[in-house]
DNA sequence: CATGAATGAGGGTTCATTCAT
DNA sequence: CATGAATGAACCCTCATTCAT
């Protein structure tokens, strides 16, 4: 049973959104340092905030993640809402985003069917949707093209990136990008 | 005091080559089933065999990996070796190990620089290039294709069909093939 | 900075005693369902008051478990007052108080020296000494018992069924009520 | 991930059985001091094991329970298979044990229904049938008692023991004994 | 050389308690 | 005076690794 409590101060229930947002902030650090193995607690500490609070905004790894992505499709959203996007345009967006969020991606992609993730899934469907006609519109990619073709590159690309050294993540990027815009282009 | 212990059967030193092979085997099984996450000792347990002659024979999870590899290239190697094989008979063997395989492909991948895994892409790398240089000859691939381009393909593949609910794993590799296949095509 | 909380609804000081009853009765619903084991914080949950007011009613557990105790003794007290209450009408009504309250008796019943616990203990004689002397003086009971005799037995009885499964408790009752009845008897 | 490891002695599998049985007693020690409360890593350090031993021979606080109480069975059946033993000196057993067992017959008596606990019960069972069916020929006690009633008294006695204050051991064991004894006699 | 028990550090999670609002 | 978020110590349990037999 725990009998001693030795807090250290608490700046009350106005800090709890501030460190929401901390959480969310410290999960991309420590996931994109130490991969998927890096303690759950180690977002906490880097966060600066207690266990407790980690554990009450998100209750496992699987609602921060979700809560790491929902602002990473966010922001996607908001990116590609812009004039004159093209799935270039996404996949860097997404070549920018992969990095910090990989570790975390697996963890999402290991359970597609949990009812918290499938939402930003199909958000971002939507988001490569609506470029992936526009893009057949301008004839800028091939007929042979659809939108799951594109979320697929999306994620491989992230997925690569990923696990590659940063020092030769600008190679191996531009090379993938090579790949999949010889896979896209109009025949 | 009489002592317990009963060790179960120690058939010798000629049990050594055979309790390596059910060892690399038992490995394939076990982080099929679990991914990266299943303890070390469970391959053990499944090899049934001791947890010493599991660190004998494999001192950490990379060298389990390696030897893991060592018998998937070998097999790419015979394999490619027959006469007229494409690379679309590569990525179909790639395929077919990567899911077994993939929990200790992350692993691998994790640390490229390792010096037991490099051999072990060099010579991934020389059989893409043979075939590569092959499909070239033979106009069945783009000039803008090199054998690199074809070895992350096939890391994609495998790592994609990987994370893949088995049910969906043959649209899932089908979607990707003909992305690959699109990507690779002569212009 | 906007703060985001929403204190809900704050009934000022009239609320207090209404909070302190409810607290009360949550302590009775949890305990009887969990144990002792339950998380303190969940009183305050099913109060549907803050952990706040739970410290301030009752600083610790053993002060709500006396809170509650009280309540049922001063439930004794009252039935018992009534023209010719026997030693078995007490028995019933321990027996109905048991299975809600015990987890709490555990509590008191460890420690009772506490001067919180004591006064309990000494209404609870009060009953018990002037039922006995009354089924002294009817010859109900034999000479041979007392009233801490009497008090035991209550307390044994309710600690038996409490650690009864809710649908053999009738049977268990039964046994142990004609057991001490026969312990009872004059001879 | 752990990563680290600093045994500090290993005794080797011969301690297997020693550690066993000192699991055992430090589990009668450290319940009987501190209750069912006590952290269960408590008995592997009391009994000088590491805590992976303590899992691997109990995997659970029930397996533990289980043990303590096969040995208190056990005893029982020994002591009562002397000649001319009598319900009086069973329950002087059960009083002996009562106390270091208490903790840890809340946690058997919490799930009768363990394939573990049931065995455990039986044995029991038989130990009282076979001195009841001897007192009732010898008339030492009344028709109306059966083996039932005296389990039910045996568990009573041992609960009421176990959460009596040491000092106050004694009287209260005499106290119930002459209650059950009152009971128990033929009419 | 194989076996498998022993070890204990570390990570996950819960919950008692405090305190800003 | 109420609310409920924050805190962190403690407990649970698993697993990497060692080593007596």
């Amino acid at each position: 049973m725990q009998s001693t409590a030795s807090p250290r101060a608490n700046r009350g229930p106005a800090a709890a959104a501030e460190n929401r947002r901390a959480l969310i902030a410290a999960a991309r650090e420590v996931y994109a340092d130490g991969g998927l193995a890096a303690p759950f607690s180690a977002v906490a500490k880097r966060a600066g905030v207690g266990q407790g609070s980690l554990y009450r905004h998100f209750p496992d790894r699987t609602a921060l993640a979700v809560a790491v992505f929902e602002e990473n499709v966010a922001e996607l959203e908001e990116y590609i809402s812009g004039p004159d996007r093209t799935i270039d345009d996404l996949l860097d967006r997404v070549v920018a985003q992969a990095v910090e969020s990989t570790a975390l991606l697996a963890l999402i992609t290991a359970d597609l069917t949990d009812p918290r993730v499938q939402p930003l899934g199909e958000r971002f469907a939507v988001v490569v949707s609506s470029l992936v006609e526009r893009e057949h519109r301008a004839g800028r990619i091939g007929d042979h093209i659809d939108a799951e073709d594109v979320t697929m590159a999306a994620g491989m690309l992230a997925t690569e990136l990923a696990r590659t050294d940063p020092p030769a993540r600008p190679a191996v990027a531009a090379r993938a990008r090579r790949l999949f815009a010889a896979a896209f282009a109009p025949r």
